[in-house]
DNA sequence: ACAATTGTGAGAAATTAATTACAGGACCAA
DNA sequence: TTGGTCCTGTAATTAATTTCTCACAATTGT
């Protein structure tokens, strides 16, 4: 036992030479393009090797399969390993914890979940949306509902520091029909909804929609039923080992929003901070040190 | 038609919108694990997404492919074209964007952030804490700081589903005090306190404390000064490329905590998960799909 | 010439794909 | 609320493909 698991690649290299002349043709041709060619039916990667069909039948039992279907499926699940990328698919991340405690299997799920949404992103689209967010000439509405209000709560007391305009409007509210009359052309509507999607925030979306202003969406991989009216939708995935779903993605992705648009209005952002920090001083609300 | 080739993926996305409920949940299994799942059988990929045959014929077909098969002829030969083009770059987060970009710089520095919690924390602590904000006969106080209010109201609405007795005390309030008046020994606060750490946290901390409650604390890797007076203190590395911190790490924490104080207190969870629902169907507030 | 290997062709068995009709739900608009 | 529309799963059936095996002939190398 060398190790845990070997590639099926180097399964096959290692019995080479214990293969006949066609097989090791044909291994070769499977190796020439791995791992692609080992997923069609079996008729074509006869074909495509130039050897008969029988032979493929003989060498995936030399190689240890009971048949090819057994080898094709074999196959997809290193594919699928591989592909959840450079970090190890069960790595255990609270290392004075067992692998099935709580933390390790949430930990993994994020991660995952991290790695997913980041792969699905469009950062084209992601830097438009910062763009909106930090004009300063439009005004900002922040729109959260019953779960994500507390994320909404989170960009909008960051926002507040970097420019002027923003407000927040919970959508689980009586009040938020009042917002929306000052909304005009060209302000821009951030809106947070995940699933169990609320009517209430569909309601005040179109509405704000039919006010010609900007929608920037953060949803779930289901897509909030929003991201029709929406100009540019950010979605995460968010699945984890619990009966909720997590925000720990959107989180992360509404963190680096903030930062990239605090880079944008660094000038304006910069004065503001100190002014708060004077403000802070003064009240003495926090402690310097300790 | 922008550029002359896109991948299947890209296509998926594309035409995500055009895609009713249920082919939209195949789609993204689908994508979650991604190209592995297409190549498999038919019914395979059906029940892994929970939808029926039909629906992922009707889907294939939808794509623009004749059938299944053929779907899965064109899955391979992108697998086998990505094969031969230059080695995945997998240092990257968000692979759409270089790896200067806000999104990888940002990601990169949260994953830090994880792996260095976890390797510091204590998993007999962190399961010490879960139990003591599981247990329904001492009555529990949430208490956050002017950031770290939202994460302590997160905290919140999942524990008042969980199990009853929970307050949500917002240190930044001329109310307080009030609160403390009805804390008494044997009681649990949960405080959040990160940098800035704030006056009014400590000294909320220190009358929780004169009544003989139990504290369990979140805070930062320089520790707020109210870990003194804590029993169990949770820390998180909060460093990143910004004028902030980040929350998302604690974020982390925080819903494992819920998922543990969940499994724990499951007997009474499913019963008020079960009514909640109930009742959200009986407002409509919320709709079932789409 | 002998032994091992390989291909041929054919056919059985198993799996899989594709289609249909229908009934139950969800959504929507009046 | 209600009727209508659209979507979805179930179940059953058929068609098609695919895997697997066999016996035997052809080929190759020794």
């Amino acid at each position: 036992m060398t190790d845990a698991k070997q590639t099926i690649s180097d399964r096959i290299q290692e019995k080479l030479d214990d293969l006949t002349r066609a097989e090791r043709q044909l291994a070769l041709s499977i190796l020439e393009n791995y791992p692609a060619s080992g997923l069609g039916p079996l008729t074509t990667l006869a074909k495509g090797a130039h050897v008969s069909v029988p032979t493929v039948a003989r060498m995936v039992q030399k190689l240890g399969y009971k048949g090819y279907s057994d080898f094709q499926a074999d196959l997809r699940d290193e594919l699928g390993a591989i592909a959840k990328g450079p970090i190890a698919k069960h790595e255990t991340w609270a290392g004075a914890a067992p692998s099935e405690h709580v933390l390790n299997r949430f930990t993994e799920a994020v991660i995952d979940n991290i790695r997913n949404t980041m792969a699905h992103i469009d950062p084209v689209a992601f830097d438009e949306a910062c763009a909106l967010v930090a004009d300063q000439t439009r005004h900002l509405y922040i729109v959260g509902g019953r779960i994500t209000h507390t994320l909404a709560e989170y960009l909008f007391m960051h926002l507040q520091v970097i420019r002027p305009n923003v407000t927040h409007v919970p959508s689980t509210s009586n009040t938020w029909p009042h917002y929306l009359l000052n909304a005009e052309d060209g302000d821009v509507f951030v809106i947070f909804d995940v699933r169990r999607y609320e009517n209430n925030t569909l309601k005040l979306a179109e509405l704000a929609h039919a006010r010609r202003t900007k929608i920037v969406l953060f949803t779930d991989q289901w897509r909030s039923p929003v991201h029709r009216l929406a100009d540019i939708s950010l979605t995460s995935q968010i699945i984890v080992p619990s009966a909720w779903d997590s925000a720990t993605t959107t989180m992360l992705l509404l963190e680096s929003m903030i930062s990239a648009v605090q880079t944008l209005n660094w000038e304006t952002t910069r004065d503001r901070m100190q002014e708060l920090e004077d403000i802070f001083d003064k009240t003495k609300l926090f402690r310097k040190f300790t």
